[in-house]
DNA sequence: GGAATACTTGACCGATCGGTCTACATCGGG
DNA sequence: CCCGATGTAGACCGATCGGTCAAGTATTCC
C-alpha cells in the first residue's frame, strides 16, 4: 500500500559521499537533497534529522562493504594473506577516492568521529562499533596465524588493536599530506608489528 | 602608539580549547568571542577570518608546546627514553583533557585535519607541517638509538613515520571509545615496533 | 595637547542553517 | 473504484552563521 521510492537509498548514497569527501558540518541538508535529486520534504519523510541520516548512512555503508570483508577474511585464505588483503583494501579505497575526488579523503569513520566524537554520543558509539567489527576480523586472522605458528603467540586482541590503530594513523597521514602513496608503507609496517617469522605461504 | 590589549591572546586560547573539545564547524565566532570576553568587532580587528584564527591558534599552541618537546627530546636523555617520554606526554595530555572536559578529545591536529583536510588547503598544509615536526623529533631520537645500537639500524624516517602514525591511531581509538586508558597500550606497541634489543639503560 | 594609532563596541547584513507544514500525487488492497 | 497509506513538492520558519561598519575610547609619540 502506498507508493514506493528509492529516494531513501539515493539520500544514503549522496550523504555518505558528501560527508566523506567534505565533513558532516560543512554539508547541508539542502546539498544532500540536491545531489540525491530529492526534495527536502521527502528527506524529512525518511529521516527525523540530519544526525539520524548520518547514522543510517554509515550503517548502510557497512552493510554494503561487509561482503568484501567477509571475502578477504575468509578462513579459506591463509591468515597472513587475509591481513595483506585488508591492507590492500584500505589502500585501494583511498586511492580510488583520491582519483575520483582529487583528494585523499581518509577513513570515513575517523573523519566523523574526529568531528563529532565529543558532541554526539550516539554517533561516537556507532563509530566505536565499526572499529570493534574491524578488529574482530583482524583478531580472527591473528588467532589463525598463531595457531599455524606463522607469528608468535600472544594476546590477539591487543595485536588486532595495534594493527587497526596503525591503519588509521596511516590513513590520517595520507589525508594530511594528500598523497595516497603514503599508504604504501602500511603493509610493511603491519608486517613489522606482526613480527612475521615465515614468509607467507600459499 | 595606540592602546594595547591581550584580546588576541585570549582569543587564541579560547578558540583552541573550543575547537579541540568540539570541532571547527560547530564552534561559532560568537561563541569564541564570548569565551574570550571579546566583542566581535575586536575579533575581526585581530583576525581577517575564522579560518585565519584557526591557523594562528594552532601555530600559537605549537609555539607554547615546543619547549616541552625540546625537553623530552633533549640529546641528554637516552634515545629510547625520549620516545617513552613522548608516549607519556601524549597519554598525559589526553588524560588531562578527558578529566577537564569529561571526554577524550583526541589529537587536535587529527581532528582539524579530518574535518577540513579536503576543504582548506592552507589548513591541511599546516597540519602536515606539524606532523613533519613531530616526526623530526622522533627521527633524531631513532638515529641516536641506532647509533647506540639500541635498536636495529634502518631508515629512521620510515620508522618515525610508523611510530607517529601509531600514536595517532591510538589517540583516535581513545577518543572513539571515550576511554583514555586505551592509550596505555601505546608505549608497548611503540616498543614492539622498535624491536628493542636491550632494555633501556640508565 | 593635538594627531595618529590601536583597540572596543554593538548594531547590522545577507546568506544559510536544520527543520516544519500543508496540499497534493501516486500507489496497493478491499 | 475508492480509500488509506506512502511519498513528493516547495513555500516557509526562526535561529544562527561569518562578516561588516561607523562611531567612539584609550594610548603613545611628537
Amino acid at each position: 500500500m502506498g507508493r514506493t521510492s528509492d529516494a531513501r537509498e539515493r539520500l544514503l548514497e549522496a550523504a555518505f559521499d558528501l560527508i566523506w569527501t567534505n565533513s558532516y558540518g560543512s554539508v547541508g541538508v539542502d546539498q544532500i537533497c540536491d545531489k540525491a535529486g530529492v526534495k527536502k520534504g521527502s528527506f524529512y519523510h525518511f529521516f527525523p534529522s540530519k544526525a539520524d541520516l548520518a547514522l543510517a548512512t554509515f550503517e548502510d555503508q557497512w552493510a554494503k562493504r561487509r561482503p568484501d570483508f567477509d571475502a578477504m577474511f575468509s578462513p579459506v585464505v591463509p591468515p597472513l594473506e587475509r591481513i595483506d588483503r585488508w591492507c590492500a583494501f584500505i589502500v585501494g579505497i583511498q586511492r580510488d577516492m583520491a582519483k575520483r575526488f582529487g583528494q585523499v579523503c581518509g577513513c570515513p569513520f575517523v573523519n566523523l568521529a574526529s568531528e563529532l566524537g565529543t558532541r554526539d554520543e550516539r554517533l561516537r558509539d556507532k563509530m566505536a562499533e565499526f572499529f570493534a567489527r574491524g578488529q574482530r576480523y583482524l583478531r580472527s586472522a591473528l588467532r589463525d596465524a598463531m595457531d599455524a605458528r606463522l607469528i608468535p603467540a600472544e594476546d590477539p586482541a591487543r595485536l588486532a588493536r595495534m594493527l587497526h590503530a596503525l591503519s588509521l594513523g596511516y590513513q590520517v597521514h595520507a589525508k594530511v599530506e594528500n598523497d595516497a602513496s603514503r599508504l604504501d608503507g602500511l603493509a610493511s609496517a603491519v608486517r613489522r608489528l606482526l613480527d612475521v617469522r615465515e614468509t607467507i605461504a600459499d
